[in-house]
DNA sequence: TGCTAAGCGAGACGGTACGTCAGGTCTTGAA
DNA sequence: TTCAAGACCTGACGTACCGTCTCGCTTAGCA
């Protein structure tokens, strides 16, 4: 968006013209991106609890005022450095099957959480107990996921492979919070086979006789 | 009292030293109790982040050093004192069926989650990101969770609800990972609704067609 | 390790005569001349500020309490340390000229507050600013120097080098000030020939005219 | 220099800007004025050893941190205010005889040492042991004064009440020190007699025979 | 081109909490 | 009964960061 196009221009362009122009949307400190990368390194470096804005500032060779003319505290701050970065995209799969597509979502999440960089920006998520501004972006990133991920599940209802008043968030927390359990609170791997464990025992009935008992749907 | 019979018991144990008996009972300072309560309620009122050392030794009427002297830090104290409240403490529920049984866990789940005294003890759990004290305890308290439910699925088992070979930590992970994503993650309440629908997603085929297009595992 | 053998043969070999006899008198603890010990080393160590009970009791293989039981503080703990000691004696000269007499003493306490062993002691003395059991100490080592003193400068009447009314406190206060100004005050060294300027300017008139420009006292 | 120029300018400039003269000094902190009073008023009331910076910053109506940020500890900070308070001033004085400059000296000097005030400030410089900040202090104190009285000696020789090769330092070490020696480590009074004794014991012969032996007193 | 306003670096500040050290007191078991 | 051991409260230490403030310089965009 603008956002990608104006921070490339700015790169190429001298300091002179190119802070300008970032200015005049008044969106930000001229420093913006050194104090974004700061930030970022701090969070994988440190983690949530240990990033300190003092620190920031100094890496980002800026004044600490400046950081709080603009944010009013660490959790803003994170977040806008997350927004910036593309840390977070995800990439809506499209290989033909609903199991395919869900296997390939389910990986992303879990090279989210267990990556190098990326695992902090997870773990930092959760770090305020659903009561601050990091909160509210994990919520605006899982609800916008959920958004770009709804045409999957159109195309499987299109296939014929999930019933169309089946409820996307609803899978998507399964899998998801199966893959975020087993990497954050049991401190256990994720592989590839456990993914798609995750996936198939959603996808069909886990009790072998249950199908028996229970009947179609 | 029970230090008493025990110095008779200890004059056989060691022969170095003797003053160390009352060590013996030296799982914590006379104030443990206070100092427990306190902490618990200090994370009750201000979440894990600003849960302070100093403040639960004012609380508890106790000098900080003596809180220092027995816990290293804020992490291993909020941990014993989680340990000793019963707060985290499951009922295995035996309704008869599996999905009784299921939907009992993952409401006391959401309960837990969602609870005025429960609720910031679960988010304190994720608070660290997994590195600190309270990730050992929220691992050591699912692991429990999970030997403890053991049971239930053998009853399953035997009923013919389930496949002997299912794995009751996957059917576990989805079912609670499903109601942290939508209480911490999401935000959204988890009502009775709610926890039915992820029972049943686990135990019934998600997709009307599947079955039909896809062949046995 | 080797303590805790040593002590225990040690405790075994004289605690039953030993120190029932040192109870008896009470007049300290049974491990009153390790304490003692332990307190002039560290007051040699680290200086009287940075003395504490707590690291005598330590060095001492002795509890905190034993110590407090028996001395109120650190002033008179060190002040029973180094009464014991006799670090603080002094050997009256007897040189046969007054001059000599005052040189030797002069530079016996020269010694005193320079050497590595008793310098420390003679600059607690001077810590607590004369308010507490150091200064008490130090007055009666004063005074218990001027008394033995005495003798010295009766000979010197006798022998008709003194005036029978002459203060002896005054030349000592003279003689020891100038050597515990120029080494504590003025950081500087006492050497002989300082001593002996010091007791010739006591001994005689400083100014040449001084005579003939003033009347008789 | 600089500082007292500046602090005429200030008074005459407008009471508005008068805040930012602080950057121009830049040598402490806004409330140094506070700090220094608070620093002597409790080490008056106290003494050394019981002053601590916490006091210091309470009764000053500051923060602790902004003493530790201006002084490394309690011995600079009381040093600075010692230096900025005029207490250890001395005047010298010009009585037209030595004998009279003597005493005049030795006077302000037991003044220094016995004053409810200044008293506690002299012990203090002792309490060190020499070996931190206020015996740095204490020694320049004793170097400054020998500077300033150098010309009261030449006066002397000048007046041919002295020999020129005499040591100023070594008079002013026995006068000066008798009279530390016996306010402060004999606990005796230094009332005016005694200061006219230790001055009359250097500027004359002590020992009567001694003058017959060297010539007429 | 010069004026005005915003951004900014600099650095001091009050404040909370940290984790530690040492001073003394108190309880309690062992000799 | 005396003494020793360790837990305890207390006060202070010196530090890290917090978030705020003022000041004066720089810079950018408008007049």
């Amino acid at each position: 968006m603008g956002e990608s196009s104006t921070s490339s221009t700015s790169s190429t362009s001298s300091s002179t013209s190119g802070s300008r122009r970032r200015t005049a949307g008044g969106t930000g400190p001229r420093a913006a991106e050194r104090i974004h990368e700061a930030t970022l390194e701090l969070l994988i470096e440190r983690g949530y609890q240990r990033l300190t804005v003092e620190a920031v500032a100094q890496r980002a060779g800026v004044n600490k005022t400046t950081i709080y003319r603009w944010w009013p505290s660490k959790g803003p701050l994170l977040r806008a450095a997350l927004l910036r970065s593309r840390m977070l995209d995800i990439d809506i799969p499209d290989t033909g099957t609903l199991r395919g597509d869900l296997i390939a979502l389910a990986g992303q999440m879990a090279r989210l959480v267990n990556g190098e960089r990326t695992g902090p920006v997870a773990r930092a998520m959760l770090s305020g107990g659903g009561h601050d501004e990091l909160a509210l972006l994990a919520r605006g990133f899982f609800a916008d996921r959920l958004e770009q991920e709804r045409p999957l599940f159109a195309r499987a209802v299109a296939r014929g492979e999930l019933a169309p008043d089946t409820d996307p968030a609803l899978l998507v927390d399964l899998i998801a919070g199966a893959v975020w359990m087993r990497i954050l609170l049991r401190q256990l791997p994720a592989e590839e086979d456990f993914v798609e464990a995750v996936v198939d025992a959603v996808l069909r009935p886990i009790g072998v006789e249950l199908a028996s008992v229970e009947g179609p749907r």
